[in-house]
DNA sequence: ATATGATATGTAACAAGTTACATAAAGATA
DNA sequence: TATCTTTATGTAACTTGTTACATATCATAT
């Protein structure tokens, strides 16, 4: 790949103007123009954004940690993100941390190394790691320290809404299955699927799972639990759980919504193909993706941001699992 | 940011003392370490990777594009991609081109501004635009030029197998369901399908469809097809727009697999959780990904490479949504 | 005592670009 | 015509790291 100063020596001019001329800065004559992009094209040049990065000190790139992009949550954000970023000259680092601390460590020194211009982290296991950067950070989820601003939806008032929306369904006997314990999220939805169920003087059951996605390890935990049927409602923690339960009651000669109710949450596109299709809390993915790389953005420009928790709200959307 | 002239002065040595330690080369004594290192953690020093990307002229990074990561399909040969790239000391540039041609050309341009080590292309819809380009490149599916070497499951088997399978279980009045023009892959689906018709002297019809994942998209295409019911076997060129397809049908009160038969493309984790679940065609995902990468960085060491079409088995997974 | 090889470190050139500053020419204004 | 402003270009220093080469020290072998 050529550089600068050979396209400089080609065309006849000092490295400068070619630099000028690149990034429109600067005087350059219409005839200089004319002869610098003939050699550019000639000689198939592009600049080197490594070289410029190391100068300007941006690099023009985002670091976006997911733990795992086959969710369809994480995707339909990575998507969102993708897509905005591009739209402003953006490119995307995409590290993806297992939902593992020490994953999550290891990538944040490779991150730090490419000098990116700032860090989506999302249900980020770290804490102090992050103290030491001197990168903006926006944080999905998880919360990291007082410094970095937070965006999630509103899981609280999500799990209130379902358990709201069973009770209304007439639902007696309920059971909550919530999401790994390191997900600050899941602690929400289910608080807020409790505090619902205190406020009507219902006690409601709770099995948690370690696993939010693989669906093998989701159908093990599901056959431990005792006497399944014996609960009219179900609020599941994500949408492919819930499908996972799902097939699993109908496997067990339950009908759904008729025996048991079922709600998931996040609204994957899978609740729609199931069959019946699934009641769900939408999350507003699009709108997170947006606002996390919008909060980025203002950060690396300097713009004033306010450092707080963006709370998205969240929306009950009804289908066929329940009544 | 620190950088190796501070910590040099720091340490009281020259920066080429502190570039052999950081990279293990040359002679560093053991109480010159020491001095170093305690400077590089008092100032959270991590060297400058585009800095030494710019002179080593390895990047080390990887630019991935692909059409869509909402795609269950794609989103798991990122994974597979991703998960070899991280062991080895890469990482990975995502691109989202959208099967679109012009922003896959812009994406290029960018890639090659980055001076990635490498690129995995998909369903590529660029010929000319990669010929310039003297990067290592590896294609997923499309055919890109003669000096890049492409990496596909065997969808023409896949299509054979589809049609054997509904045949062998008695359907004799089918329809495939045929994805977007561009993508060379839903070509050889349909031809397998055809040729194994053929074989058997039956006749099948066809109809294809302009997207491949975006729901309402299909299930709007869906509703233009005539009297759907006349089929008792439907294949369909992937497990989302199958799926589409099922709910289609039950919607309009036909029963899967008694009236029709439906068997979809992939394996995507959809498939399990549908009711009935679907047969599907797997396409070994994580191997296609895991080859892609190693081509890939076998050419970044220019260790010898073979440039012809890698052909990936394909397997029927038998489900119920046919008998 | 001298030569040889291993160890340790520094100097300076290199990779690719950007930009402050200097200079020069052309055009505009007094 | 003299001066000022605008346009156009170049020189050189700067960003961060790597490495070839030179040099120095020390231990061992002859």
């Amino acid at each position: 790949m050529s550089n600068i100063r050979e396209i400089a020596e080609r065309a006849g001019v000092s490295i400068a103007t070619v630099s000028r001329y690149l990034n429109g800065s600067g005087y350059v004559s219409e005839k200089t123009k004319i002869k610098i992009q003939k050699e550019i094209e000639k000689a198939g040049y592009t600049p080197n954004a490594l070289a410029r990065a190391i100068f300007t000190k941006n690099s023009r790139t985002i670091a976006l940690m997911i733990p795992n992009i086959t969710n369809p949550f994480f995707n339909q954000m990575v998507t969102a993100i993708e897509d905005y970023a591009n739209k402003i000259g953006y490119s995307l680092f995409l590290y993806n941390t297992g939902d593992s601390r020490e994953k999550e460590k290891e990538c944040l020194e490779v991150i730090k190394s490419y000098r990116v211009s700032g860090i989506i982290a999302s249900r980020s296991q770290c804490k102090e790691e992050y103290s030491e950067i001197n990168i903006p950070v926006v944080s999905f989820e998880n919360h990291i320290s007082s410094s970095i601003a937070t965006v999630s939806s509103d899981n609280y008032n999500g799990g209130k809404m379902a358990f709201d929306h069973l009770y209304d369904r007439g639902c007696r006997n309920m059971l909550h299955i919530k999401g790994p314990r390191n997900f600050e999220a899941t602690e929400l939805r289910c608080k807020g699927f409790v505090d619902a169920a205190n406020k009507k003087g219902i006690k409601v059951d709770i099995v948690e799972f370690e696993t939010d996605f693989q669906v093998q390890i989701l159908e093990e935990y599901l056959k431990r639990i005792e006497n399944i049927k014996k609960y009219d409602g179900i609020f599941v923690f994500n949408d492919i759980a819930a499908a996972v339960v799902m097939k699993h009651l109908k496997g067990i000669g339950i009908s759904i919504p008729h025996q048991v109710q079922l709600i998931g949450f996040d609204d994957s596109f899978i609740g729609e193909l199931l069959y019946p299709s699934l009641t769900t809390i939408r999350q507003p993915i699009k709108e997170i993706g947006t606002l996390l790389i919008e909060l980025l953005i203002k950060q690396i420009n300097r713009e004033k941001v306010e450092i707080k928790d963006y709370l998205l709200e969240t929306k009950l959307i009804k289908r066929e699992s329940t009544l």
